[in-house]
DNA sequence: CTTAACTGCATCATCGCTGTTGCGGTTCAT
DNA sequence: ATGAACCGCAACAGCGATGATGCAGTTAAG
């Protein structure tokens, strides 16, 4: 479980985490072979400072993709995907994801490990995504025959590809039309 | 221009660097900080011959995106793109660059120096992708006001999509049927 | 205020990877 | 068949990253 379980840090300890937590997405971002030393410098701390909160290199990896993945659910909970009228749920859950996606890209495009807390949530929220797509399937949205997986899969794929290079020069929701407009209609010629 | 200007090598050496750019794909797919120690293990090759071919890990690195971008540049061209009709031309292109893709994912998703062979090639594979879209747009098939550069990078994100996972279980054609006919019309209701 | 937690800094040992060189044996080209 | 090209093996030096430790100074919590 990482950090979850640890007792409560100090104030300012808690702010150390954060704040390495953060830089390490920055930099490992541009650079996923980033040493510690980078990532520290980045995060204004000293690098055993990270050694002391993160055991390896790995746990501090881990770490950060569980806490990415937490607030990713965050996002889509936000969404209300099973209450709100499907089209509105997805733009909503769209819009919330891409500022979630853009700040921490790197965490959370993650090979997850099978038995990881983030592995958990990353699929509990393919889950979610899956019912909200149903949703929309049975209100017409979605053709009757599509396949919900395949659905799902191209989605993510639009959500990547909207924040490739330059990330958020357009606003979110601007985003988010396209890419559920693109989702049910494709390219081709509108009626 | 990394090897490409060597002159030619004799029989034995030239299937030596074959077997290391294959076994650097294979490899540095699953683990793409791997060392060379591991590359030269699975090309069955010693270390050090590797460094007689590759001066660098990173002129490895640049030979094995030039290998890659040059047989996808070939993948396309085998599908005629500026002859054949659009639909065709893509359906052909699809499953071409599916084939290549599949063998060099790694390769090909690498971020490409900006002046190096392989950023080239990839440059010129984008004008002709679009220039296949503006055909298929010119016949209709794709939406007039459609944003030609925002439909190739769904192509690619579709594309890739595609082979995540279960990467060769289902032939080329299924799944640039599946491709294609998402591009066109998304998930939506068909007509 | 007092204590415990936290941090920065300097240091140390260790490890794995890199890139090079030399040599003896093998394979290809002509 | 002969020489040049190629390969494996062993060894070496160098580098940077890792992770641990002790200590002195600072900060938060009760």
């Amino acid at each position: 479980m990482g950090e979850t379980a640890g007792r409560s840090l100090r104030a300012d300890a808690e702010r150390s985490v954060r704040a390495i937590l953060e830089a390490a997405e920055r930099v490992l971002a541009e650079e996923p072979g980033a040493s510690m030393e980078q990532i520290a410098a980045a995060a204004g701390v000293a690098r055993t400072t990270i050694h002391r909160r993160f055991a390896n290199r790995q746990a501090l990896i881990e770490a950060l993709a569980s806490s990415a993945a937490r607030q990713l659910a965050r996002a889509v909970e936000d969404g209300r995907p099973d209450t709100a009228p499907p089209l509105v749920a997805m733009h909503r859950i769209t819009a919330n994801v891409l500022q979630v996606k853009s700040a921490w890209a790197f965490a959370l495009e993650l090979p997850a490990d099978p038995d990881s807390e983030a592995a958990a949530l990353h699929q509990d929220i393919a889950r979610r995504c899956i019912a909200v797509l149903k949703r929309a399937q049975d209100d017409k949205l979605i053709d009757g025959a599509a396949d919900l997986d395949w659905v799902r899969r191209v989605y993510y794929a639009l959500l990547g590809e909207s924040l490739r290079g330059n990330a958020d020069d357009a606003d979110p929701d601007t985003l988010a039309t396209r890419i559920i407009d693109t989702l049910l209609h494709g390219a081709g010629p509108r009626a």
